[in-house]
DNA sequence: GCCAACGTTGGC
DNA sequence: GCCAACGTTGGC
């Protein structure tokens, strides 16, 4: 299997995990992407591909589980045709949250783009590096 | 609230 | 096409 994983990030603030859960099966447009980075990782994603769904600024760790349930698509938030963005859904929680200092402290994970890449929205996520963090969160897959 | 990192913009 | 300026992100 070739699966491949990514990771979300938000602010709680402007979209919380609470806020992405109560929109259920219907998932939401992940829109305001403006990076062309992230926009590709999004333009690669599969139907079914999971992620996990960071809170940034505020809360600093790892709280649930995602997949994408619309492919890439024009974002509908800009005029712009460079942007496009996914759907996704709240799968599940993460039973214990994986906060980010505990993710740079596993050495395992030091290459980990949350590490690298502190900046960038949408990232990939090796499956070495999600089976790790889902057992750090105690999530049984 | 500060500030470093870094991506994007725009002038040349 | 380069690169400086600027704006934004995000950890602390």
């Amino acid at each position: 299997m070739s699966e491949q994983y990514w990771l979300f990030k938000s602010e709680p603030k402007t979209w919380s995990w609470d806020q992405q859960k109560a929109k259920g099966e219907a998932g939401e447009t992940w829109t305001g992407v403006r990076n062309y980075l992230a926009r590709n990782h999004m333009r690669a994603m599969k139907i079914g591909d999971r992620g996990f769904y960071y809170h940034s600024n505020e809360g600093l760790e790892i709280v649930g589980i995602v997949e994408v349930c619309a492919l890439s698509h024009p974002d509908p938030t800009t005029e712009d045709p460079r942007w496009d963005c996914v759907d996704i859904r709240a799968v599940r929680d993460m039973p214990r949250p994986v906060t980010l200092k505990a993710i740079k402290a596993n050495p395992k994970l030091s290459d980990m783009s949350l590490v690298t890449s502190m900046r960038l929205s949408v990232q990939p996520v090796k499956p070495d590096e999600w089976a790790e963090v889902c057992r750090m969160g105690e999530l049984e897959d």
